[in-house]
DNA sequence: ATCCTAGCTTAGACTATGTCTAAACAAAGA
DNA sequence: TCTTTGTTTAGACATAGTCTAAGCTAGGAT
């Protein structure tokens, strides 16, 4: 549970001011974030800061396995600093909203081995839809 | 198990002619296309097809409930005409091969009343992940 | 048969999201 | 200090998808 900067800095990778801008914004609520999100707040600490610099440094930190990217809807990637915990989303079909979710099982054993087309599995990830209170009571 | 137009009919939705080229190229196969692999394949029986013609015929088919829209990668859309069979999807990470499977469990039974927060969870998706076999040996 | 209307199709403009390029900049090591 | 390597930037570019306005088509009413 160490928070984003320190788990990158682990890959001796620099620690530039603004990659420590964008990794703050992100760690810091447990929302998931668009890429626009994440420059329009973490531009509050540095102005300067540039889009591609926010576009290149979250897909680095996903290549180094430390920040998830979520493609769940078709509109613009959501970025999740919530990697070193195994966890699901759950997202209501009304209003978008986005929680996280743990489930009692791995997915990847409810997958029997005649239905692995002799792929190499190595992990699963389940999308839960539904309406949250709000929208039901709507 | 009937086909993507007899469902379709029976929705009152009128099947021009574009509309039935645009299902029958997606029934064709059991591979999920992008929009422009459908309007690519399509043209070839109707060339004078539009491009906006079968962006607003696939997002009906979608409205109407019998073609699956999935956004697994944040590249273009892919469309599956097996909406009447609950399935889920085994993507290869090396090249993007994606199969139907399905598993044992349904995943809505795995996710306990406390991990709802208060939703009304109405169905769940699972992506599995891995590698085929051609990019295991590569 | 003709007219009317509602819905369908079209080309192309437009928007949203994300990537690429080339130049400037910054940091680390010799 | 000088050099090398990696980082940041603005803006051009690419891709995916939506919107608009005009024309077209099918089916119902007369
Ligand atoms: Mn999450
Ligand atoms: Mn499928
Ligand atoms: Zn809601
Ligand atoms: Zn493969």
């Amino acid at each position: 549970m160490s928070d984003l900067v320190t788990r990158l800095r682990r890959h001796n990778w620099r620690i530039t001011p603004q990659r420590r801008v964008i990794a703050e914004t992100l760690d810091g609520s447990h929302v998931h974030y668009t890429a626009e999100e994440i420059l329009e707040r973490a531009c509050e600490q540095m102005p300067e800061l540039s889009r591609a610099t926010v576009y290149n440094t979250l897909n680095e930190m996903v290549a180094l396995g430390e920040v998830l990217e979520l493609a769940l809807d078709g509109r613009s990637k959501r970025y999740d600093p919530n990697a070193d915990h195994e966890h699901h989303h759950l997202i209501c079909e009304g209003c978008g909203l986005m929680k996280d979710v743990h489930a009692l099982a791995d997915p990847v054993d409810w997958l029997p081995g005649d239905e692995r087309h002799g792929f190499t599995v190595t992990r699963a990830s389940v999308t839960y839809r539904g309406l949250c209170p709000e929208c039901r009571a709507a």
